[in-house]
DNA sequence: AGCATGACGTCGA
DNA sequence: GTCGACGCCATGC
């Protein structure tokens, strides 16, 4: 039958890169942090690390995103050094902090506390 | 179509 | 050891 409504199966603006990094995100347990390039290199490491934080940006601005597919937990990601370079692009610059110790990581000056600790590396835990 | 930007990372000087 | 430049992928003008 013809189809009224013609919706698209990929998004412009969330194509399946966009799609898997949303996806290794939510993956990433409650109280263990990750780095952008820890996914970039998940990915096939052939994916820049702003290509990731990009994503990650559009995901949590994107609502139609949040609703298709659950929310990703962007708080639980940070850059190599665990700093919490994207806190500025949360709802409030302490959101994504707030977050974090919520679950039981400690940030101390914008930094994960114990960062090598609770690194969740992808490549390790799922492959 | 080309240039500039971005929640990064790596290399070279 | 610190600083600067390039590369990566995608988006906006």
């Amino acid at each position: 039958m013809k189809k009224p409504l013609a919706p698209p199966p990929t998004p412009p603006t969330e194509r399946n890169y966009f799609a898997d990094v949303h996806e290794v995100v939510r993956l990433v347990p409650p109280g263990r942090v990750t780095s952008y390039g820890a996914i970039a290199h998940y990915l096939g490491a052939k994916h820049g690390s702003r290509a990731v934080g990009y994503a990650l940006m559009a995901a949590n601005l994107d609502a139609a995103t949040l609703q298709r597919d659950a929310p990703v937990p962007a708080h639980r990601v940070v850059n190599r050094l665990g700093q919490l370079t994207g806190r500025h692009h949360f709802p409030t610059p302490t959101a994504m902090q707030e977050r974090l110790e919520a679950e039981g990581v400690r940030v101390e000056d914008d930094v994960v506390v114990e960062f090598k600790k609770l690194y969740w590396d992808p490549a390790v835990e799922l492959g």
